[in-house]
DNA sequence: ATGTAC
């Protein structure tokens, strides 16, 4: 695949019209991941997805990319709603796989238990694993509701507060959602899937403020060194990959009748605005609704936890939601394109929205800085916060990376572990680590993953989006 | 990611 090297950081997929690519593609990353970029095939989604009908501008990949369905995971994609389609492979399996970040008015040095119990604790209160179910069951009528409502549906029902909502992204609900865009297979996933974690990169994580990087935003942020923090990143489990896997069988069946012709199958899609894209669209953000209502639950979850095994009051612990990011959705945005603003339906899989000071979606509380950008690393090094940047939206519609990006497929890590216990050795790093998979960890451990770091330092110097800090973990809940 | 195969 013929990549030209445009400036520090930016690469071109020149066009190709024999593939009939309508835009080029366009790669953020640096020289070093490059190199493993392109062996992979991942290029070649990238060049794909460009052919997609309405694709605006670019088609556009993370420093974290790597080969995922269809397109690649770390990739974004914008189509006008009028002449564009709407593809499920652009945004993944799992609709809203996103991850929340949680502060405490607690500094590491005044904790006073050690982090093993507090693993053991919160593995106990979390339920986790794949097609694991947990305490919190709902009869349809009720999941219907949490379709509809999303995060609110958690708030009126005991976990958290609307605060909780104001620092979540779309306030933690699409309006598109129609529960009748749902099938009983889904439903029948979801019942008892609210409040679980799930497996695979899926995580609770206790950590602490490592080092602060802009002192500015990390104060206005109420942010300090040392300070307690709560990760978690989970999605839509089995309720989600159903709607998902509903529509590529609807959309693949669908592609003949509008004509639409695509190089890969998993590319399957419709026109936005056709009775299938619009059903999409529906379930999708019940899906996206469903994530949503989990993560607010967990957090609830995991509060109440450190709560009872710190013996701390909610007033003295004083948890506070910095931000809720979605990284697998599809979300309609404007955007000037040719001097004309235009609707587009941005997909972004493996890329986490990243809005610039004073964007009109903005909460209050984010306006004069910008959004909070969450990217977690791997389990045994760091995570970054960064904040929205001002060349986000010329370079890739208000998006980021979303991860460290896997270097090493799952199987190739598994394999290359072999006999090694992660978990023994990164409790000789300080990490407890619990999981209840026993594969899960070796397809998890740090070097199956690029350095966070790298990542992060490429959208950084862009100024897609700026680093304000980094964490560090200290204990680790996996499926 | 996922009732890791319907």
């Amino acid at each position: 695949m013929k990549l030209v090297r445009k400036e520090k950081f930016i690469y071109e997929i020149p066009i190709d019209k024999e593939l009939g690519m309508r835009v080029p593609g366009l790669v953020f990353a640096s020289e070093d991941m490059i190199e493993s970029i392109e062996t992979e095939g991942v290029l070649q989604q990238v060049a794909n997805a460009a052919t997609l009908p309405g694709i605006q501008k670019a088609s556009i990949a993370m420093p974290d990319i790597h080969y995922g369905y269809g397109l690649p995971i770390g990739g974004v994609v914008a189509t006008d709603v009028d002449e564009g389609v709407i593809t499920p492979g652009g945004v993944g399996f799992d609709i809203n796989c996103g991850v929340r970040l949680i502060t405490f008015d607690i500094s590491i040095d005044d904790l006073n238990v050690d982090l093993e119990s507090l693993a053991k604790k919160l593995y106990r209160n979390i339920p986790c694993g794949v097609g694991e179910g947990g305490k919190i069951k709902v009869k349809k009528q009720e999941l219907k509701q949490v379709l509809k409502k999303g995060a609110r549906w958690a708030v009126e029902n005991g976990f958290g507060n609307e605060r909780d909502l104001e620092a979540t992204e779309s306030y933690g609900f699409l309006a598109s959602a129609d529960p009748e865009a749902v099938s009983n297979k889904a439903y029948e996933r979801g019942y008892d899937q609210l409040g679980t974690l799930g497996s695979g990169n899926h995580f609770v994580e206790i950590g602490c403020v490592e080092t602060i990087l802009n002192k500015d935003v990390a104060e206005k942020w109420g942010l300090f060194e040392k300070q307690l923090t709560l990760l978690i990143h989970t999605g839509s489990r089995g309720l989600g990959h159903q709607v998902c896997t509903d529509f590529l069988g609807i959309f693949e069946k669908s592609l003949l009748k509008y004509g639409i012709s695509v190089p890969d199958k998993q590319l399957a899609c419709a026109p936005v605005k056709s009775p299938e894209g619009n059903k999409y669209l529906a379930a999708l953000s019940c899906a996206a609704n469903f994530a949503w209502a989990n993560r607010q639950i967990l957090m609830h979850l995991s509060i109440e936890t450190i709560m009872e095994v710190l013996n701390i009051s909610r007033k003295l612990l004083n948890p506070r939601l910095v931000y809720d990011v979605a990284h697998n959705i599809v979300k309609f945005e404007r955007y000037e394109i040719d001097g004309k603003e235009r609707l587009l339906a941005v997909h972004r899989k493996g890329a986490t929205r990243a809005l610039p000071p004073n964007h009109e979606e903005l909460p209050d509380m984010y306006k004069d800085t910008g959004q909070p950008v969450i990217i977690p690393g791997d389990m045994g090094r760091y995570s970054y916060l960064l904040v929205g940047g001002k060349k986000a939206e010329e370079l890739s519609f208000n998006s980021a990376c979303h991860g460290a990006g896997r270097k090493l497929s799952r199987h190739k890590a598994i394999k290359m572990a072999q006999d090694r216990n992660i978990a023994e050795e990164l409790k000789l790093k300080g990490i407890f680590v619990i999981s209840r998979g026993k594969r899960t960890l070796k397809e998890e451990m740090p070097e199956a993953y690029k350095d966070v770091s790298d990542v992060v330092d490429v959208v950084d110097y862009l100024d897609i989006a700026k680093k304000v800090l980094k964490l560090r973990p200290l204990c680790v809940i996996k499926g």
